[in-house]
DNA sequence: ACTTCTCTCTACCAATTGGTAGAGGATCGT
DNA sequence: ACGATCCTCTACCAATTGGTAGAGAGAAGT
């Protein structure tokens, strides 16, 4: 079997949730769309919340490996922050799905985000410390390194992810447009952190 | 009466889509918080989808109203961005289920984008020229003005509204956490679009 | 007094929801 | 050959969903 059948509910449950959101996603549809029926969904997870808690915990992981691969490689300065910028934007154009999924979870009402931020927290520590020692180094202009690494977070994920709000804006949504954006996110973000 | 019925339907639906959304909000659960039967509000509206679209339309307004209030103060430059920043900002404090239903709105699936985006072209368009013009005007480092505007938007909703992801990176969410929160973002924004 | 209009209600409905119970068919080690 | 385990199924259920039909109360106009 190329692939279990676990891994496949996982698998059409990471796209529905991320793309249709939780409450907009039923197990008969989610089954449908597999070609099994509900019940076989429900003898892999316990319940709707148990999928959706499998299906965090998997896109977790494979957003703390990029990040991780990433600081293992132990680049400094601005050029850090442009490859890990370029690494999510990878993912976001292979695997729009899970920066979707990232949006889900981080509205206001949901249930699992801690379960998130428990894989993410050490993330966003190494983050933190990271940006502050360029700071020291004076690599980057200085700032407030938790306020910078939400500024950062906020335009990257947007850019990466708001294509609904690109096509209002008349933003091509092609392959090359998401170079563009890069390319165009990247000079952004260098000229608000490099030193002035 | 202080508020008619249904002014009263569109706050409490207003609040439950920006912050549950709309899978996630019942008609029965939106009738038991106005102390009323759902029957009432399908006697003002015709379906839920309908009282979807009627929040939209006056949030559009509201948000329209207030970029249009600030453009016709006719501020240049950085100055002017920083205006704008900080509208925006008291809007996401003291209405932040308006933002949020932005976000539900841009969400991929989506149904009502078109009709956010009726609403919303011309201030694009308007912000468009006016980044456009103040490049030309040697006030702002030049870049592709719709990109731009796309990071901008990207960043400034971001910040305003992430409250979870700052509340999973520690950062405290009381008003004076606010105003931290957009000094810090608006050091951000001017540094990167400062002409060099 | 009577009609009309505005509003909110009770009663009801078909469809869909997440979830339970348990049958039946493989494949396995013994 | 045989039980055990793994997997997927049919059958079913109570609760909730968005929505329809229509009664009744009250105010307003004539």
């Amino acid at each position: 079997m190329a692939e279990s059948t676990r891994e496949r509910i996982l698998d059409a449950a990471l796209r529905a949730f991320g793309t249709e959101g939780f409450a907009a996603t039923s197990l008969d549809a989610l089954a449908t769309e597999l070609g099994i029926r509900k019940q076989t969904i429900l003898y892999y997870f316990p319940s709707k919340q148990a999928i959706f808690e499998a299906v965090v915990d998997r896109a977790a992981s494979d957003l703390v490996k990029v990040f991780e691969e990433q600081a293992a490689r132990g680049i400094g300065g601005l050029d850090q922050v442009e490859a890990i910028v370029k690494r999510v934007f990878r993912l976001a154009v292979r695997r729009p799905q899970l920066l979707g999924l990232i949006r889900e979870v981080t509205r206001p009402g949901s249930l699992s985000i801690d379960r998130l931020s428990a894989h993410t927290a050490p993330i966003f520590d190494r983050a933190r410390d990271f940006l502050q020692r360029e700071m020291d180094a004076g690599r980057m202009r200085p700032s407030d390194p938790e306020m910078l690494l939400l500024s950062l977070y906020s335009t990257v994920v947007g850019v990466a992810t708001e294509l609904e709000v690109q096509r209002a804006m008349g933003i091509s949504d092609s392959l090359r447009g998401a170079v563009a954006r890069r390319q165009e996110l990247i000079r952004f973000l260098r000229a608000a952190i490099e030193p002035a």
